[in-house]
Order: C-alpha cells, then sequence, then structure tokens
DNA sequence: CTTACTTCCGTAGTCATGTACGGAGTCAAG
DNA sequence: CTTGACTCCGTACATGACTACGGAAGTAAG
C-alpha cells in the first residue's frame, strides 16, 4: 500500500481524504473529480493533485457551497477562459465576502458570549440573532 | 394587512423573512421557530422577533450550519443555563474560526485570480484548491 | 348568509447528497 | 491456478431540507 500519495488506489485515495469510496464515485458521475484512464480494462490510480481537490471540495463543502457551486469554483481552477473566469470569480468572490461577513459578526456575539458566561456575569442574553442584523437587511426583500 | 412587523398572519410573515409558508411550519415542526398561541381556535400571529429569528435560520444555514446546528445556536439565544450555553458556544467559535480562516484563504485566492485576469496576464492558473491546503492538513487524518 | 380567500394539519412527493448492495472482473500471494 | 481482497458498475435505499396537495375550519367583503 502506497502512502506516496501517487499510485493510489481508490480506498487508499478515500481514506488520504477523509472520505468513502462511494462518494469519490459518486462525485466522478457528478463531474467533481476526473475518472483516470485505466491500464487497459484495468484499475484506476489516483494521486496528490486528486487528493488535493477531494479536500477542496468537502471544505468548499463546510463553507455553504453547494456541489453545483463547487463545481463552477473548479472550473476556475482549471483556468481556461480567462474573461468568463473573471465574471464568475467576482460573483463568488461577492459570495465569499458576504458570508465573512456574516461569519465574523457572528464570531463577535459568540466570543461575547464565551466572555460573559467566564466573567460569571451570569444571564446576559446572547446578541447572537441581532448580530446578523445588518446584514440581512442587504438582502431582505422590501415588504 | 399590517406591514408594520407586529400582528402578521403567516403569509405576511413569510414574506417578510423571504421564505415560504410550508418552510416556516417545517421550522416550527422541527422546533426552530415557536408556534404562537392561537386565540381560541383561530390564526396565529406572528411578530418582529419571530422575523429575526427566521432570518437568523436562513442566514446561518448560508453559512454552511444544518438544522441541528441552528437549533443549538438559537438555544445559545434563548439564553438559560449559563454553563453548558458556554462550552457550547466555545465549541461553535471553534467551528466559525476555522470557517472564517478557510474563507479568507477563499477571499484571497479569488481576489489574486481576478486581479491577474484583469491585468491582462492571461493563461494564469487559479491557486484555489491550494489556498485551501493549510486549513485541510489541520484536518486530514493522518495515513 | 354566501362567497372567496387564508389558515391549519396531516400526509405524500421532490431534490440534493450521499450509502449500501450484488454480481462480475482484476490482481497479488501462496 | 486457486483464493481472498479489492475494483467496477448499476441500481436501490437513506437522510436532510423542503414543497405540494387536499379537505376542514376560520375570516373578511358584499
Amino acid at each position: 500500500m502506497e502512502d506516496t500519495l501517487e499510485n493510489l488506489t481508490i480506498s487508499a485515495f478515500a481514506r488520504a481524504a477523509g472520505v468513502g469510496i462511494e462518494a469519490i464515485r459518486f462525485y466522478q458521475r457528478k463531474g467533481l473529480l476526473p475518472e483516470p484512464d485505466k491500464p487497459y480494462g484495468g484499475i484506476r490510480r489516483y494521486g496528490e493533485t486528486d487528493v488535493g481537490r477531494l479536500r477542496f471540495v468537502k471544505t468548499a463543502q463546510r463553507l455553504g457551497f453547494s456541489l453545483d457551486e463547487i463545481a463552477e469554483l473548479l472550473r476556475l481552477e482549471d483556468g481556461t477562459h480567462c474573461a468568463e473566469a473573471r465574471a464568475l470569480a467576482e460573483h463568488k468572490l461577492r459570495d465569499v465576502r458576504e458570508k465573512l461577513a456574516d461569519l465574523s459578526r457572528m464570531e463577535t456575539a459568540l466570543s461575547g458570549l464565551v466572555r460573559a458566561c467566564r466573567s460569571r456575569k451570569a444571564n446576559v442574553s446572547c446578541p447572537l440573532i441581532a448580530s446578523l442584523q445588518e446584514g440581512q437587511k442587504r438582502r431582505a426583500p422590501s415588504p
């Protein structure tokens, strides 16, 4: 069993990226991961590049991107068509920055709560919901 | 039809928060939103607090939290039991900070790509995947 | 009161994202 | 060459998060 991150079988590949084998095959069907050519009716092998790509998929997912959105992000990485890529990148960038702003407000609220709790001044009510009001007005429809 | 964000019917409530009526009833069943008492076999009314809570749910969802995790965050807002709340808040805070770090790396990569594209130095290959490598090593299982 | 619209509630269907299964083919050790 | 583990592939099942439907009951206008 190679631990070199080159010439991995699908099970070693899955282990290296911390996902199940079936998930890999699912992503291949969706076009998120390539299906390497198999040496004449044989068994496919995977490398470091594939591991990076797969880990990217899982991380982006944690950040709230759907598999379809992740496919778009991966089209950027594959870096053809600069003009199209730039438009897409700018769009995703706006999205990422909104998420950053919301998350950072959430961070403030949560760390405030932890600090308040730690200083034994109990009965604090956590302004978690209020912390996101600013961000929400941006996206809320007018009545 | 009240636009005051008080005494809303369920359809006005849904419109105010930008979701469907059925989604509201679904969240109520899951315990994410309260079912206000109805005035003797009648029709429930919703207020500004409910709107804020619902918008929080949708925003947290965009940030990659599941409905179960959001239920936990809302238990914090409802602010009973300081010790338990503090542990939960610290856990969520770690999660939020990891997301912040990953998103911010993604921001760097995306804005780099946009800048490169803008300066006509085409054929750049976007280091989007590489941008998340640091964060991923933290969570990757050892071989 | 009648008519038209909502609301309520339960149940069923949908879509995204996997997971599990079963049978045939492949490979490496003994 | 047999044995046992692994791979391939198609299909079926599972879970989370909604979405649609249908009938009874409440509500508002005429």
